[in-house]
DNA sequence: CTGGGGATGGGGCCC
DNA sequence: AGGGCCCCATCCCCA
């Protein structure tokens, strides 16, 4: 909201892009308002000359589209361009091209990816390019067509993206766009804003997830030869911790690679992909799949034999069929949980506050909502008159009453109540004064046994004037600095906050980049998978793997453990 | 920086 | 199988 000189008010519409992009989409599978058909050996992809030209450096060209080439006739309007034949680009990279042009999201397979490679060179289609170049560990020039006045457009135009990522996110927008990158198209949390009304729940023309899924895509999907016996693209099925962690940029399981562009988020499902999305090591399995035909109704996948990662932290778990959200692939447990797992993707609240007007997306939160109306606190204190909105309030609070503080640092060994505080803590600066200043007590009689190596915290050898340039970097004080949510937000969210991987220049980010050696990725996304897959192992979190306080305490131990040890090889 | 409240999404149990 | 209800983990925001 900014009241401009004469009163002008500007309201953001922030699911505008995304939403388009959805419509485009929709559109392009029902072949409406198709102008320009790409053929590839026989597949032909109607499609949109407009998105072909934003995306593409070789159709902006092609059409005279280019900034300043708006020379009138043929030029300016691209017309004449009816079908363009791409024999060059195979028709599997050319399906995953366009699914990346229209959802922000480029899911290819792992053997696919020189294709994909080849054809993104061919079309100009440069973050890409320098995708699949990091994932092959390919470092090569630029691309062979792209040069001279084109290559400083699209470096401009990329540098206006990224400063458009960076820049322009206020902290309305912190929350939301952390947590869009943190499942991919998760859409947005509602927030009784302007949005709430002007965006309604369920627009009419915007069909189900399941109607969606399930009419939406096979039949206008163009007929690809080698679709059957090689689906195009690939995903990932692996459920890793997802939440506010998986998905964060891309992911790579199993051989298959899934990411999106960060900046074209889609609030909607980019209309499910393909059977492909399985995994090389799941192919087996594709016969049992729904034969390219996604559907929201979702595969069976405990029939299929996929390992659901039982990862139940404890709790036993009904042996409920478990389905893949065929947006974002998570593995959704629990009868019936797929629909509601799917509003999170269509930001669909279908339930809404009768005396508020605020909506939800789950009627169980609307339930507790209500509460604030009523004035119902149904969880009251024992031990004093605080009543609480939700049980685990009381819970936390109780914990003050009892002063336990079960949380602590491993490194610190500052203790917390409650688990998140104790993340928090480990994410941010809290504990960096602790490092930073036990380095230079280390030396002979500064032994303080095991407690102060602990104290002192982990390190890569570095002593205090030569810091880790890593630490020195973004000055993380936990192994936490690199975990892949640090990064991931830090990079996606130029104005996170302190303690994540916030990147205030771009030079910082290149550095960052650069300092992360083999893992060396333009791409946030990438740069967090590389932090994943490299540091952290794909493994890391998985999916409803248990977070209990002692697991997760376990797991930092071993972390400060690891570090301590590195610190003893050092020296 | 920390404590605390609230919000959100996923999973388990039950009907 | 679908959905309600509840708990849990995690996040954000504010004081």
């Amino acid at each position: 909201m900014s009241p401009g000189e004469d009163g002008l008010i500007g309201i953001p519409f922030p699911e505008h892009s995304s939403e388009i992009l959805f419509r485009l989409n929709a559109q392009r599978r029902a072949g409406l308002l198709c102008d320009l058909t790409l053929t590839s050996r026989g597949a032909r992809y109607p499609t949109h000359r407009s998105v072909m030209a934003a995306v593409s450096l070789y159709f902006r060209g092609l059409f005279g589209a280019e900034e300043g080439a708006e020379a009138g006739g043929e030029a300016g309007g691209g017309g004449g361009f009816s079908v363009c034949q791409l024999d060059c680009v195979a028709p599997d990279a050319l399906d995953a091209l366009l699914e990346f042009a229209y959802t922000a999201t480029l899911t290819i397979r792992s053997s696919g990816m020189r294709d994909v490679l080849r054809g993104a060179q061919l079309l100009g289609i440069q973050c890409v390019v320098d995708a699949c170049r990091d994932i092959l560990g390919e470092t090569a020039g630029e691309v062979e067509w792209e040069t001279g006045e084109e290559r400083v457009q699209a470096e401009r135009e990329r540098r206006v993206e990224r400063g458009m990522k960076k820049g322009s996110r206020r902290k309305i927008d912190r929350r939301r766009v952390t947590k869009v990158e943190s499942s991919h198209h998760q859409p947005l949390p509602h927030r009784p804003n302007i949005n709430t009304h002007q965006h309604p729940s369920t627009p009419p023309p915007h069909p189900s997830p399941v109607q969606d899924g399930a009419h939406s895509h096979p039949s206008t999907r163009p007929p690809s030869p080698e679709q059957d016996e090689h689906p195009p693209t690939t995903g990932q099925n692996g459920e890793r911790k997802q939440g506010r962690d998986a998905g964060r940029g891309s992911t790579a399981v199993n051989g298959g690679v899934h990411w999106p562009q960060e900046r074209l988020l889609a609030p909607h499902p980019p209309l499910p992909l393909s059977d492909d999305r399985l995994s090389e090591d799941e192919e087996e399995m594709e016969g049992v799949g729904n034969g390219g035909v996604p559907s929201f109704t979702s595969v069976p996948l405990a029939e299929q034999g996929v390992a659901t990662g039982a990862g139940g932290g404890g709790r036993k778990r009904k042996s409920q069929t478990p389905q893949q959200c065929p947006v974002c692939q998570k593995i959704i447990h629990g009868a019936g949980k797929l629909p509601r797992h799917m509003r999170t993707h269509t930001g669909e609240k279908p339930f809404e506050c009768s005396t508020c007007g605020v909506r939800f997306t789950r009627n169980d939160k609307l339930k507790i909502h209500m509460r604030k109306h009523t004035g119902e606190r149904p969880y009251p204190c024992p031990h004093c008159p605080a009543r609480f909105l939700h049980s685990y309030d009381l819970k936390n609070h109780l914990s003050l009453h009892s002063g336990a503080r079960p949380f602590e640092c491993p490194l610190c060994h500052k203790a917390f109540a409650r688990e998140d505080h104790l993340q928090r803590h480990r994410k941010g600066l809290s504990c960096l004064e602790v490092r930073t200043r036990a380095r230079p007590r280390r030396g002979p009689g500064a032994d303080h046994g095991e407690e102060g190596r602990k104290a002192r915290g982990g390190g890569r050898g570095y002593s205090p004037d030569q810091l880790d340039p890593l630490e020195n970097l973004a000055l993380q004080p936990h192994a936490s600095a690199f975990h892949p949510r640090a990064g991931m937000v830090g990079l996606g969210d130029g104005a996170g906050a302190g303690g994540q991987m916030v990147f205030q220049e771009e030079a910082d980010r290149e550095q960052a980049i650069a300092l992360l050696g083999p893992h060396r990725l333009p791409y946030p996304g990438l740069l967090w998978r590389g932090l994943e897959l490299g540091v952290r192992g794909v493994e890391g979190e998985e999916a409803g793997g248990g977070h209990s306080p002692a697991l997760q305490h376990a797991r930092w131990e071993e972390e400060a453990e690891e570090e301590a040890e590195e610190d003893e090889e050092d020296e």
